[in-house]
DNA sequence: CGAGCGGTTGAGGCATGTCAAGAGTTGTGG
DNA sequence: CCACAACTCTTGACATGCCTCAACCGCTCG
């Protein structure tokens, strides 16, 4: 691990109130690693071994069952993942895939587990952090099952804009087939939902979103911080496709 | 709160493990509740004041958005529900209702804080508690995103008839209606399925579920522990309908 | 006994997925 | 530097999954 990646976990809200000594002890016996892209890096249902924490690149967090496969999120710097599956000591959910070259902190998860009863500033941390993944995913699922995909695309490239400081024009964070799968609905039908949110304040030119109607766009997209909002903590990841 | 609830509540994994003095102290601030059938204890969007802990009874979560409704689980005794919104002190993200007339314990949000930063061991099970939670959920969305109403219709019979043992025969846990609403569907669809899966190795009588033929179900259900398992610890609740 | 509600069934329509083809882009190796 | 392969994205045609609306049955409960 390079010294000057230290400064950068520390200022995590996982990380950031433990005691000094006990960050350092915990970092001691992490170690980092660099994987090319399109690595599938951890494989669901594989034993929790290590907590991941992304440096630089991106990760796609993404779920198979009978063939199928979706992508759930995906990571950029400077964020942790597979926290919880650490925390019970049981196989990951979900697997892992890195899409572009991606270095990556893994510190053992029997450290992580001894050090939360160790310090309890860490505790703390580790309970906010668990709680505010929870309430995301809680988020996901209330999307997924209260909105049809025509509305789940127009949330999610208004919620973008707004994340990028109310913008009229912003690049997709990722490419359309991920976002597709994320958004839960087939790279094709996100095509032709682009197409048709043009009558709805929308305008796209190849990877680059023109709100050209804000007004309307938001009456259809129903912004609602029960759904959209994201607990504020959970900003520190700059990612297009949150919850970890 | 009767003297007779303090058992059943200590003997959750949450309240399992932390000092008896402390305990004892959480629940002094504690009080008990009866709520009749059909009321909306919680309202999304409002501020968490308090954890809360079914003992009698049943109580259905549920999320609402542009004037429509989906539940989101059915929590029975002995469970505790909206503990993130209460650590995050958040607004809740779902809303809860009694579906019959229900007990439940009333723990104060701030109480619940200030403990887990004096207790250790009570630290420990919040971060097991939230980390079993947030898998849960997480399960929840991959069956919503890779698998179609049928196999999730299939999943859940089957997933029901083992935790019941295994058993060839069950009455459904929770109505149609509402199990129609989890598994993200309508109710004239779910009961068309039923209907449908009498060639997969289902029989319905009214509320009672009967497997004919567990290898053919089996085969269209493909469970998988990492969609349909339960991380053992949440087998403490009994419901039809997890994931709080 | 009648109202209300859950459940079922049918008809019809919309939303979404599937399959196929082609344009544009990127990356690679000769 | 070019040619080719691989891939994303788009578009069209078609199939189907799922929802909506409506009617009806049976049960429960006032």
């Amino acid at each position: 691990m390079r010294p000057e990646d230290l400064p950068e976990i520390r200022h995590l809200h996982l990380f950031r109130d433990m005691a000094q000594a006990n960050f350092e002890s915990l970092m001691a016996s992490s170690y980092a690693q660099i994987f090319p892209q399109g690595l599938e890096m951890i494989r669901q249902g594989d034993p929790a071994d290590f907590l991941h924490i992304v440096l630089e690149g991106s990760v796609e967090l993404f779920a198979q069952w009978s063939g199928r496969e979706c992508t759930m999120a995906v990571l950029r710097p400077v964020s942790t993942f597979i926290l919880a599956a650490c925390i019970r000591d049981a196989p990951y959910l979900m697997s892992a895939r890195t899409l572009e070259r991606t270095r990556i902190i893994l510190v053992p998860a029997s450290d992580l587990r001894a050090m939360f009863r160790h310090d309890t500033e860490f505790a703390v941390s580790v309970i906010n952090e668990l709680a505010a993944c929870y309430r995301s995913v809680v988020r996901n699922a209330k999307t997924l099952k209260l909105r049809n995909s025509r509305e789940r695309v127009a949330s999610y490239l208004l919620r973008q804009s707004l994340l990028a400081g109310g913008v009229a024009s912003y690049i997709l964070p990722v490419e359309k087939r991920l976002l597709a799968s994320y958004l839960g609905m087939t790279p094709e039908n996100l095509s032709r939902t682009l197409r048709l949110l043009e009558a709805d304040g929308i305008k796209m030119d190849g990877a680059r979103v023109i709100i050209t109607d804000r007004e309307k766009l938001t009456v259809l997209a129903q912004p609602d911080r029960l759904i959209d909002g994201s607990d504020e903590i959970a900003g520190q990841t700059g990612s297009g496709l949150p919850d970890r």
